[in-house]
DNA sequence: ATTCTTGCAAACCATTTGCACAAGG
DNA sequence: CCTTGTGCAAATGGTTTGCAAGAAT
């Protein structure tokens, strides 16, 4: 099952990851990776802690933001700042490159995927001798409305 | 000079835009759209402030969120938050679309500009029914270190 | 005159921090 | 055991808000 794989590679990278730059492997810090990897849309700290408190594995605020922190430093997740003050974050891995339509009014979020991207970001980076992690491509705009057809049209 | 022209210009669509919407067209509104127009990079509010307070004029920091609201309704200004929780702005009027490669470790911004993201925002919208505003694309990685070069290489 | 704006300071709220206790190595 | 990590609660700091005084129309 690809989504078993992914779980379980994920937790590897992050083994690794932790033994690699000398920190504890506390069963928080797993079991936060694996509430981020149950989901697969955006979310916020504050959801994230609802989430868990609801499987009753209660972990404190403090701590979600350092294995935040953790996971972002080993690209397990990336964060980000749709314009508010609220940060939202997602899984890295196996979740496909994407970037985001955002509608101004309403905060709704689409995702949609583009390979040409990568040609701009590869051509950006060479010029100015930068090595890329990641990008973040953000449309602001709006939906439109659907049009209500007429009988006839 | 078109630095001048620019001034003008953005003075005028600010006024047809308080105009339109019933509001007021009050001193420190044109004071602070004049001190962003004055400079050309990135600033957040409270540099805003301290540049005003410098020449002397006052405003308060509610003033300067509320005229920034404003500037931003009429697209005078765009908002950035590159994954801190300072929001940065910038100009958005004869400025040249432009997008951003930010080093994760230093925060350093560089500008540059590719046409080709046009064609991926027109793509993307129009598959989705979506009417783009403005986008902005970040890339973040790191600056490489210049290369000391021997000699006889 | 009336109503919107400003300025000030207090309130907000996501995030960070300090500290005592717990637990990984 | 020693040191790092966790939980709690208090602190921080950018942004928002309430209200009285001031200014635009």
């Amino acid at each position: 099952m690809a989504e078993n794989d992914t779980r379980s590679t994920v937790k590897q990278i992050f083994t690794e990851y932790l033994e690699k730059k000398g920190h504890r492997k506390t069963p928080e810090r797993f079991a936060i990776l694996d509430e981020i990897y149950s989901r697969t849309g955006h979310f916020d700290v504050e959801s994230l802690n609802i989430f868990m408190k609801n499987k009753n594995y209660r972990v404190s605020r403090a701590t979600l933001y350092n294995t935040i922190e953790l996971l972002l430093d080993c690209n397990l997740v990336i964060k980000h700042q749709f314009g508010k003050n609220i940060a939202q974050y997602e899984r890295a891995y196996q979740c496909g490159q994407h970037d985001h339509l955002i509608d101004s009014e309403t905060g709704k979020v689409i995702e949609f995927c583009d390979p040409r991207i990568q040609e701009i970001v590869r051509t950006a980076c060479s010029m100015h001798g930068f090595t890329p992690l990641y990008h973040s491509l953000y449309i602001y705009g709006s939906l439109d409305k659907p049009v209500k057809k007429k009988k006839g049209d």
